[in-house]
RNA sequence: GGCCCUGUCGUCUAACGGAUAGGACACCGCUCUUUCAAGGCGGAAAUACGGGUUCGACUCCCGUCAGGGCCA
């Protein structure tokens, strides 16, 4: 059998972690089964969806790395496929048409909670005739469609959590379509699972209960039905599922913020599954390698930010400097930030990404941790003071260091050489870089100073140390 | 409210009837070090609760409680 799975999302709003793991799973069985996955948009509510999210989803999939190999196919665009299959279902009684007024059915419902039973569709116009429904029909009295619920226990597998026990009696006759040409979720859902010949469902937890209202469509039109398998829900820090509304962010809010694709596929497949043994930092090839839909966990789990930006910071360390640029350059996202490629020499830029790459948790934090590079310095006297030395003797400190770098000459201005110069003017090593350190970046903490100097070269950096003297006298 | 799903360190997870319940993030020490980061070493930290089944339950069954989802 060839493995068919699929990514249906509504674009209501733009792809967030919950919904990019969903699409992630999808992607990785269909991958690890020599499958297809395929990206279906289902926008048939058109009130709520936009062109602009269909674009973010597509956008944030690419970005991802979870290629799809048929789509995106749009439902608005399958309208004659669900009229086909709803006149069906109404040719064969196993749907019908229901006239029933929202007066009428909000009196009913009204009725039934007093009674204490569960509001759901009395059937009333399951027994209309032909004939009856023929001159409604005619005179243009509104609809919706319907379709036939047996009062039975419809039992279904799933294949993460095993058999699901669901009682249809208290579900009623729901309503599959508001007319031939505006299919329900419910309708449509189903319908291009079977055309588009879906063997796997492969969803968040949240449409278990959907699933039996689902799998009654498959059942009146006599198709065979997929395998389902429910993911745990993505839960937010403060508890509830994943999203926009508990402020999830977008995909591409990361991207804008300097995260990695790799860390972000790395911690959702995390969320949910495991590689074999210990090992946590997996790439996606080895990822659909291992990768067993059974083995995947049901309870839920919430978001952690912080173990996202250690993966991320993992992921950042092992790209060069040179892919750092390019990545710069590619991504329009990260615009921005070409400035600061701009100023020094290539060579020098790459060693200054080198630098705040060790310290900084996204693409974005690098320039950041090594802003003295870009930016006037200014601190407060008080930080150049090592220990409890006093200000004179930092002073003093400060003017060997720079009598030391003048008499250095160009050719030897190299980290060994720097270094054994600087390592011998104080017992106290401390008292040399510390201040040293702070002259050259005006920071509490940075890169180690001789890193700095060696980019600011000799003339900038005894610049920079008669200032901090300066500010001593 | 009804129905459904799920309960292992704070968080993500391993153990799929048989070890001192393992790892990762975070946290706290120590170490390295001029600072920060990284690294190395170490620490604290969990089977929700109550009943069964069994020679033996994290593991199977029932109940309670808790969290979450869907519908209304």
């Amino acid at each position: 059998m060839v493995i068919r799975t699929r990514f249906a999302p509504s674009p209501t709003g733009y792809l967030h972690l919950g919904s990019a793991r969903t699409a992630l799973f999808n992607y990785i069985f269909a991958k690890s089964q020599k499958g297809f996955f395929i990206l279906r948009i289902e926008d048939t509510d058109k009130e709520r969806s936009k062109e602009i999210f269909v674009e973010d989803i597509i956008e944030s999939l690419k970005w991802l790395g979870i290629n799809y190999d048929e789509g995106p196919i749009f439902q608005s665009e399958r309208i004659e496929i669900y009229r086909k299959v709803i006149e069906e279902l109404i040719e064969k009684e196993k749907a019908y048409r229901c006239f029933c007024t929202k007066e009428e059915l909000e009196a009913k419902r009204q009725e039934q909670i007093t009674r204490g039973e569960p509001p759901r569709y009395d059937g009333t116009c399951a027994k209309l005739t032909k004939e009856e429904v023929n001159t409604k029909l005619s005179q243009n009295v509104p609809y919706v469609i319907r379709l036939k619920v047996p009062k039975q226990i419809l039992t279904f597998k799933d294949l993460l959590r095993g058999e699901v026990k669901y009682d249809l009696s208290l579900l009623g006759d729901f309503v599959i379509a508001k007319s031939e040409e505006e299919p329900l979720f419910h309708l449509a859902t189903p319908v291009d699972d079977y055309y588009q010949g879906i063997t796997h469902i492969i969803r968040g937890a949240e449409h278990i209960p959907n699933t039996p209202k689902q799998i009654l469509i498959y059942k009146a039109m006599n198709w065979k039905l997929p395998i389902y398998a429910h993911l745990p829900l993505i839960l937010g820090e403060s508890g509830g599922k994943l999203s926009k509304r508990h402020g999830a962010k977008s995909i591409q809010e990361y991207r804008q913020e300097g995260y990695l694709p790799e860390a972000i596929v790395n911690f959702l497949v995390l969320l949910g599954w495991h590689p074999l043994g210990q090992k946590e930092v997996v790439s996606l090839e080895e990822i659909i390698k291992e990768f067993r839909l059974e083995d995947v966990e049901v309870r839920h789990s919430a978001f952690n930010p912080k173990k996202l930006i250690w993966l991320n910071r993992v992921y950042l360390r092992k790209k060069s400097p040179q892919e750092i640029e390019k990545l710069i350059l590619n991504d329009p996202y990260l615009n921005d930030l070409r400035n600061y490629l701009e100023v020094y020499s290539a060579e020098d830029t790459y060693k200054i990404i080198e630098l705040g790459k060790e310290r900084a948790n996204t693409i974005r934090d690098i320039f950041t941790t090594v802003k003295f590079f870009y930016q006037e310095i200014d601190y407060p006297k008080e930080l150049l003071i090592w220990k409890d030395y006093t200000f004179e003797q930092i002073k003093n400190s400060l003017i060997t260091i720079k009598n030391s770098l003048e008499n250095i000459p160009e050719e030897k201005f190299n980290y060994e050489f720097l270094k054994t110069v600087l390592d011998s003017l104080n017992e106290d090593k401390g008292l040399t870089y510390w201040p040293l350190r702070v002259a050259v970046t005006g920071l509490e903490a940075s890169p180690p100073p001789i890193d700095i100097i060696l980019i600011f070269g000799k003339k900038k950096t005894i610049e920079l140390i008669e200032k901090a003297i300066e500010k001593l006298k």
